[in-house]
Parts: structure tokens; sequence; C-alpha cells
DNA sequence: TGTACATCAGTGAACGCGCGTTCACTGATGTAC
DNA sequence: TGTACATCAGTGAACGCGCGTTCACTGATGTAC
């Protein structure tokens, strides 16, 4: 059956996204092609006239997905009252929401690992998402000079990417609480220039 | 063959500790039981007769690797000067050295994001590893009571983990000696109580 | 305007491969008598 | 002391399954004439 002009789009599109969620849930190992295309109400073959493999996929899923995070922080920082934008960002980002919410949270926390085995063409298109989010994010960060700013930027999100990914695989609540607590008093003080 | 009395026991935990390097090195999926019997000239038949399955495998190796990691922590702090232990630390786990050798690293860094997707049982090996960590290293913390140094301790270390996960995932050198150097700077300053 | 043909997103059977796990077997040494 | 049997870590062929990828096919619509 032959579709409207901009249906091949869309419908690459919706694979990117859907992928996007997918991967961050349960990594790209742990979603085979055939369900991702299922939630589509599509069969696996038709994949392969979007992309040119599971690999290609990845990488587009993962610039989508840092791309959706980065403009999240943007919009909360600039909802926030002026001089709480960190604060609000921290807060957010230690959130037992976002803990509770792999599929639609921070990539950087969910396929950090996975993308160090990747080929490098990942690593390129990780290292660019990540500096271009630091950028967007540096004037809400501490440093004197732009370079420090985004440098700060990069500890502070991979800093609590690493404490959410530690919340996330603890089996007991008391203590995901607890961690998620106190990685928000401990970058809030940092960033602050507090103990 | 019959073998000597303690030769399944020696056996068993030469497997574990291979398999302690391996995973971290490559994620559980990424290392088949075939490959990490050929490590110690063996048949992945003669696994069976050690290990229920893969996943007892895993768990026993994550904890051996948490212990390791705790001890070599631990010997560092205690072969540093007096009052420059925490900054030993940080400047261990934070070293280029650390960061290009994921195999023999902390599995926190290389292993949390698999382990939140393991079994209930596979989480509570890695909370209880993290607890006694919290606990080992937590004299060398900031903070008025035990409870709050041992959590400075899970956040320190959760965030260096994420910190060293960004910069193994990184695609260019400079980005990643950049990073891992801004990272030591932050944590050693909030460890620290300045900016 | 009607007819023949081309297009191409999507289908679903099939292929190939990797890998976890099972199992009948081996063979050196320990044990029973 | 010698003989028959038991033990059990290790072997390697085989099984079963999941999954990435390929491919011949479909069929609605666009295009050529």
């Amino acid at each position: 059956m032959r579709y409207p002009a901009e249906h091949k789009d869309r419908m690459r599109k919706k694979i990117v996204r859907a992928a996007a969620r997918r991967f961050r849930g349960a990594g790209s190992e742990g979603v085979p092609i055939a369900d991702l295309m299922r939630d589509l109400d599509l069969t696996h073959g038709g994949f392969y006239r979007h992309f040119q493999g599971k690999e290609e996929l990845f990488d587009e899923a993962l610039a989508e997905s840092m791309a959706q995070v980065e403009a999240l922080m943007t919009a909360t920082a600039n909802a926030a009252p002026r001089g709480k934008e960190l604060e609000a960002i921290i807060d957010l980002y230690l959130s037992p929401a976002h803990c509770a919410n792999v599929a639609e949270g921070c990539p950087l926390a969910a396929l950090v690992t996975e993308v160090a085995r990747h080929p490098k063409s990942t690593r390129v298109t990780l290292s660019n998402a990540v500096k271009r989010h630091a950028a967007a994010v540096a004037r809400f960060m501490p440093g004197e000079t732009e370079a420090e700013r985004q440098g700060t930027a990069m500890v502070l999100f991979s800093g609590m990417a690493g404490a959410l990914n530690l919340a996330r695989a603890v089996s007991d609540d008391a203590l995901r609480r607890k961690i998620l607590a106190r990685a928000r008093d401990f970058y809030a003080g940092a960033v602050r220039g507090k103990p």
C-alpha cells in the first residue's frame, strides 16, 4: 500500500522515540527490534526500510533522549525563581520521580556504561550531546570562566547520574530515598560553596 | 581424573576472580561462559559443577570485586599522610589509570546500571556491599554523625563513579582528562567545604 | 479518461549465529573387601 | 597386598531458544501514455 509523502519520516521518528524510551529502560540489548516495532503495531521486517541496523537506531535514540533531557533541564531552570535555577535542576534530577522513571529519564544515567562499549561513532554522539548540554546549562553554574562553568556542569550531571544509578540499583526503598536526599544536599551545597 | 581435596574450592575461586574481571570489562552479557572457562584452560561444561548458572556467578563476582575495591580504598587511605586520606582516595579513584582499567576498577562504576536490572538478590548483594564500603571509609568523611559520614561516602563514591563513567564513554582524550581533573577538584573541594 | 506499469512501506517466513544449559562419557584416584 | 568398584571434576557434542537480518511478496496509490 502506498503511503502519503511524509509518512516515512513520521514513522521513522516514531521508531526513534519509542527506542529512546525502551533503550533507557532496558539497554539496547534488552530491547529486541521485534518488540520495538510491535509497540508501533508494525512487524520487525519493516524496520530495515528505515535503518541500516540496530546500531544506527541506538545512536539516534541516544541523541534524541539527550536532547529531550536538555530541553527539560533548561525549561526547569527558566521556570525557577531567579537565583534558584540550579537548585531547581538538582531537585528535579534527584527527585524520586526521576529515579522511578528510567525510561523517560536521563540517558547519561541509563546508558553511559553501555555507550562506553559502543563504537566510536556512538561515543562521538554522546560527547557532542554532553558538550551541548553543558553549554546550555553553563550559565546557571558557578565559576569564573565559561570553560569552568561548563566543566562544573559536566561534573555535576555525571555525579548526579551516578547517585541516581546507585539509588536505582539498591534493594531497599529507605536506602534509595536516603541516597537521593543526601545527594541533593551534597550537590546543592557543593555548588553553593558550602560543605 | 580425581583431584586433590581442595582442588574444587580453588577452581571455584579462580572462576569467580576471572568473572569479576571480565564482567566489569564487558558486562555479564558480554562474557560468554565458554570464554570465561577458556581463560582458565577449561571447557564450558565443567562450569555447572561449580555454579547453578550464570546469575549465581554474577552475584559472587560482584561481591568479590566490591570487596577488592573496598580493600584498595582503605589501604590507600591508610597509606596516606594523616589528614590527606580523603584526598588520596579521590585522586586514586579519579586517576587516568583507574579510568583506563575498567576490568580491575570499581564495579559500582562498571556494573550499577546492569545491577539495577538484575533480580532482587543481586541488588541485595550490591546494597550490602555498598553499606559495608560506606562504613569502612566513613571515618575519612566529613560530617557530624556516623550516619551522615556514611551517607556522604555513598554520595561521594556514586558521584565519582558517574564522572568516571562519563570519562570512559567520551570519545576524545582531552575531554576525558578534563572531566577527570575537574571532578577531582570538585569532589576534593566539596568534601573540604570549599567551592 | 482509462489502462498498464512502477513504487515502496510493510509483512512474515526463514536463515544464521551465539550462547546458556544439559548430558553421556572419561579416567585418575580413593575406598571396600 | 591386590582387585573391583565408586567418585566426581572436567570434556565436548548436542539441544533449544532468542534475536538480528534478509528476502520474496503484497497491495494501494502514483505516474506514463
